[in-house]
DNA sequence: CGCTCGATGGTAAGCGTTTTCTTCGCGGTT
DNA sequence: AACCGCGAAGAAAACGCTTACCATCGAGCG
């Protein structure tokens, strides 16, 4: 296949759409509508073209495609911070569904921070972006006001701006939290608590509000105490399972905004001497990957990142693609996923081994 | 002036250079000339360009712009898979260490997937990267034969083509795989496993053999049915300890290829009954966030995400900006992290109380 | 006082595609 | 046999910006 003259060395032929099209003896028309598979080439002039392209091994510019064509094939997505392992799976979901609907994707993380987040924006402008996923879970919407006022299509998690344009993706959270407290209060349990988010982003206030609600449903009184905080960093875990401790009785339960908080928990635990299941369950969620693997493997509440990927992608598509008023809302549910860290409290663990949904194994405690 | 009046009706304003020039009442010359802070404008028409700007929310339009400068301004980065949590943190400082330097980054995932690689390739030639930093850690480098023809900076880990342009971040494996060998030794174990990364990785085989090097050095003799390949993930760390079980007698303890692997092991460890470290002793590699976390923490032998991440951007801006012949290679070093996962091998807890660098703690074995 | 020179700003020629508009060739009507 | 229509390919005009080159103008100098 060596077909490279091997005297290439300089900049030699500038390898643009031109040279294809001389080498095919074509116009540079014709090259153009090849490589973009329009029906009317000649079947006979397309195949010169591709051998043209083939042999000088050609490869067209995207800026100049987007340029000419006004179409920059690519979607945004920002995400708060790369370093949860949440958000790669979700990357790798979004960009997957990205390609297969012909796009490229250009990932933003905001870290949280304003600033940062402004220059994301910023790029996503000047990069033309056809359409944004702002997953952030957050409410830094506002921030997107530019992207909004320029119509790209926008995709934001539960809530956002009621303008055309704008799809949500309608996490289910009540679901997935009130199958957890179920199932802790099955197992016996009655002294839960629970460590949020950060409280300026509204996933983790939707998600602490569920709490709440699902514990009352099981005529659970919450206790204030137990109620804590967390930034969904393994240290904020760690911090507010600090402050539970410190509080003069402990819960028996404690249920998390997300995996990396629960995994937190785990090792203060595990620092303690407090052994999981047996003197405290741990409920996580987003059931990442590790969630599997942690010791014990965590109990947690799934959130496929899969669909949340495939309807953020979709939502773009159905506005760039389709245009028109599209569907507005995709509904993303979530599940109890049930491992190792929730058990019967200890002390409790009579005979009730018919009760207790999945929970097959209890605490090996004494 | 006015020569083109029949536009302004359209869909409001283009947007473009043009429409600043009119407002700043300059040519758009001065425009592009301000915004690339060319140092000969006069400050006033910049201040009154610079404010046109502000006024219309104007942003340039990047493709345009590297379609008339040449120069598209981005630099790829090609990981293996995004999902393990090694990378996303070089990612972030690859990205910081970019954007300080100008630059904006393209990444691709490769999924160890060649065919994958070659789409990943193909994107960072059609959108023009400047340079691009290959850190699969493998050794797929013919595949980026390619790029290298077109006299694109690159560099790679360990080992790659010496071309011009190419750069390479050497790491330096031996002395961290050292300092653990030594480590468990001086702890007075004597059993030592190891599970490799995937063999084809030469970053895998390098840190193998650095460990059989170590071994020998401490004069210790490997043990052919302890020494496994994984593949760097969860289920591999799993399922290669299995394998380590398998054997008749078992070691006392096991150094990984990464810490993915050897969260794995850990896992196993808790499913089989044995205590870490009081049964057996864990190292992993990379010493990723969460070994600080896992139960009991991970003593781990850290290599800089930052490091690599910075190296790897001034190599390829020493190429790009810079030019000429820059230094071919940059080290990397690694060390040893003593945390929880290792201690004196059981029943070896005597009264040493004093050797054993670093291992404070010691099994808390009967 | 006329001339040259150095700053500056403007003009216009690309950059590599896409896409609209033309042209051209050809078979079918009348 | 002149004419139309039609489909396919070519010519050329964007696309939004950068930048080489040129024009201008005030100032310094002989």
């Amino acid at each position: 296949m060596a077909k490279t003259p091997s005297r290439s060395r300089k900049q030699s032929a500038p390898l643009d759409i031109r040279s294809v099209a001389a080498r095919a003896h074509v116009s540079i028309a014709t090259v153009s509508r090849t490589i973009n598979r329009v029906p009317t080439v000649n079947a006979k002039l397309a195949k010169r073209v591709w051998s043209a392209i083939q042999e000088l091994g050609y490869v067209p510019n995207t800026q100049a495609r987007a340029l000419g064509s006004g179409r920059s094939g690519m979607l945004g997505l920002v995400v708060s911070e790369i370093t949860n392992p949440f958000f790669p799976e979700l990357i790798q979901g979004f960009e997957d569904a990205a390609i297969k609907s012909g796009f490229e994707i250009l990932i933003s993380s905001t870290n949280y921070d304003p600033k940062r987040m402004e220059v994301c924006i910023r790029r996503l402008l000047e990069r033309k972006a056809e359409g944004v996923a702002i997953l952030t879970f957050g409410i830094e919407q506002p921030l997107f006001e530019q992207l909004a006022e320029r119509n790209i299509p926008l995709v934001f998690v539960d809530e956002g701006p009621d303008r055309p344009g704008v799809s949500l993706l309608k996490v289910d959270y009540g679901h997935g939290i009130r199958q957890g407290v179920q199932h802790l209060a099955a197992l016996g349990h009655r002294q839960i608590g629970f460590i949020s988010g950060p409280m300026r982003l509204n996933s983790a206030r939707l998600r602490s509000a569920a709490f709440l609600q699902a514990l009352e449903e099981c005529g659970i009184v919450a206790r204030p105490e137990w109620n804590v905080e967390g930034d969904h960093t393994l240290e904020g875990g760690i911090k507010a399972m600090d402050k539970i401790l410190e509080s003069e009785s402990r819960p028996t339960a404690v249920m998390c905004s997300n995996d990396m908080t629960a995994i937190g928990v785990l090792h203060k635990a595990f620092r303690v001497g407090l052994r999981v299941p047996a003197d405290l369950s741990v409920i996580g969620y987003d059931d990442i990957q590790m969630a599997r693997v942690t010791i014990p493997p965590l109990t947690s509440i799934h959130m496929s990142r899969v669909d949340l990927a495939n309807a953020a992608v979709n939502a773009l598509k159905a506005h760039i693609v389709e245009g028109g008023n599209p569907q507005r809302e995709y509904k993303i549910d979530t599940r109890l996923v049930v491992r190792e860290s929730t058990a019967y409290p200890a002390g409790t663990m009579s005979d009730l081994k018919s009760s207790g949904p999945g929970a097959g194994r209890s605490g090996r405690s004494s």
